[in-house]
DNA sequence: ACCTCCTGTGTATACGTATGCACATTATTC
DNA sequence: GAATAATGTGCATACGTATACACAGGAGGT
């Protein structure tokens, strides 16, 4: 069935361990048997089996992914580029969309398949860092944050994202303001609406109850919102938007109630996702370097787990957001 | 530092294979003894490895998955369900995002560490099907098809909702059409292209060389096509695309171009991604159920592997696609 | 009381690779 | 030319789990 190395040993004529030395590229192997072992393994199309090897070496060079939804327009273009510096870092990675992330998934996670995790989707509340800690499996928060802040993170400066936003509100004129922000209970949530509001306050501006609304980071959480701002009076003129996917929701609402965009209405949105730049949307949006901080998150879980990043303190990668103008923001014309 | 089934035996005061036989629900094994293992395992957080098991079983019930490009918005939705499916049955997703799909990445897939394989973006030219299997490695193909039709697959009938699309155009009286079709070298590119032609053909209507292109199934291919045709005389008063993802891009030509869909251009996709119904876009397309589509491919595969489809002849899942009316088709009004 | 059968558990071993250690062979040194 | 060092390879074993098989002990039958 299948090839292990005591056929190419057998075929060689040499010893299995001296397979194992030749073919993973061991100097004290002759230059001559290396070459027979060689062969003989690209006779028999050899392929090291995995498990025996992680079990010898207890390492499996597989890193688990974390991600609650898939079909979110934002996590592919956070996967993707994760994906392919893992690749380069000589790790694959295994992907755990859960919708749960509970005591089921630690197992997953647990049974010494992979070395380390990043966590893409955590909660603020979330125990699973606790967990991972506990058991010593090497982990990093990417895009969020968990609540202990003692951990290895790629992150953006989401308080100042939130600010960014709040001012480029301030300088158009807009008085009435309205946000649609992120769950509470996530770090991208919390300190993007953290950052709004400072900043609005430090403009003298009343971000009113009435006006926030809060949901997950999905396209409907956009949609409702707007179409509840829209029945508030004084109707906002502004919103800021949790992130990018959020924003488009809000959109496909302004569009269908006929409310034109940016004339009556400024949308501006967060992350700056590709689809933000299409011609339906031209959203103007607070961009960071997405792909950038899933590569540093897969550099900070691999040297943790290499050991060189040697118990040290925690390392955290903060990404510098700034603002992009497109077409969904205006200056204020009218409002009583 | 891991806990194995050996400190749980010691803890139990059993052996180590009892400790196995116990959790894994041996009916063999006593009540009284089942007990006490379970609350050993419970009292060590123990885990059973996974590489050991593995090792032991010649199963890791895992399973690959291949898929070129995540950060096309087509596969989550493909990915997604997949992912669900394949837990449901107990089984684990292992995501691989090649651009190559060449012998590099032959070898991850042929390292025991995976029971089989789902392709996702196989071109019909691949040889890795055949690679597959030489080695015995159960493999299915989900929505694209490779060249040999002797495998277990899960697709759309592509023809006929190629043949859907050029009825709908003829039926709304379009002469001048078009199409932006996949790559030649994918079924569905290919077969969606055959069904358009043939049913254009029965209706005695040509579809001229110089309105037909084809590339990737990407935003930028139906960008850069619909600036093409766009220049062409006469100029297309409907244009079929390969994909949604391709349609989106074509629309976006159309808007930054100012030409009104779909008063001066019908356009219609195929898959019906959920993008298609947002307000921005209201776009007229082939629905087929990718989830079930999804979903059938992880059945096959698993019931593949499981050998309840003992080596019995392939099976193939084929759905049928309709056409969903939106916004982005209408009749020609006037043409010359 | 003997034999048989069944139940429950332990013993031995397989799975495939990697590595510490011993050892044989050859090269080096004085 | 003998002692020593360097080089290359094999032997034994570990990694953690699952399973074929042996076997002890008790139940049931006559």
């Amino acid at each position: 069935m299948g090839i292990t190395s005591h056929d190419v040993a057998r075929l060689a004529g040499v010893s299995q361990p001296t397979v194992s030395r030749a073919l993973r590229g061991d100097t004290r192997v002759s230059a001559a048997t290396r070459a027979k072992v060689r062969e003989a393994a690209t006779a028999l199309n050899y392929v090291p089996s995995e498990a025996g090897r992680s079990l010898s070496t207890r390492s499996t060079r597989r890193i688990g992914v974390l991600v609650t939804d898939l079909t979110n327009p934002f996590y592919p273009h956070l996967i993707a580029p994760l994906h392919d510096e893992l690749e380069r870092l000589d790790n694959r990675m295994m992907l755990f969309t859960e919708r749960t992330e509970a005591a089921v998934a630690a197992d997953r996670l647990l049974d010494r398949s992979i070395d380390g995790v990043v966590l893409a989707t955590v909660t603020l509340d979330s125990t699973l860092p606790a967990e991972l800690r506990r058991r010593d499996l090497p982990f990093v928060f990417l895009n969020r944050e968990g609540g202990s802040p003692t951990s290895d993170a790629a992150v953006v400066d989401n308080r100042l994202g939130g600010e960014i936003a709040a001012r480029e509100l301030v300088r158009l004129g807009h008085r009435h303001i309205a946000g649609i922000f992120g769950p509470e209970n996530t770090s991208t949530g919390r300190d993007r609406e953290l950052g709004f509001r400072l900043a609005l306050a430090d403009a003298e501006i009343a971000l009113r109850q009435t006006h926030t609304r809060h949901g997950p980071f999905e396209f409907e959480t956009g949609a409702k919102a707007l179409a509840d701002l829209l029945e508030t009076t004084p109707a906002p003129t502004a919103v800021f938007c949790g992130n990018d996917v959020i924003a488009l929701g809000a959109l496909d609402t302004a569009k269908r109630a006929g409310v034109a965009v940016p004339d009556e209405l400024t949308v501006i949105g967060f992350d700056d996702i590709p689809m933000a730049s299409w011609a339906a949307f031209e959203l103007t949006t607070v961009h960071h370097d997405m792909h950038e901080m899933a590569r540093a998150a897969a550099r900070l879980l691999v040297d943790r787990i290499s050991g060189s990043a040697d118990s040290a303190e925690p390392r955290r990668v903060v990404l510098e957001p700034e603002l992009v103008r497109r077409g969904t923001h205006a200056e204020v014309t009218s409002h009583r």
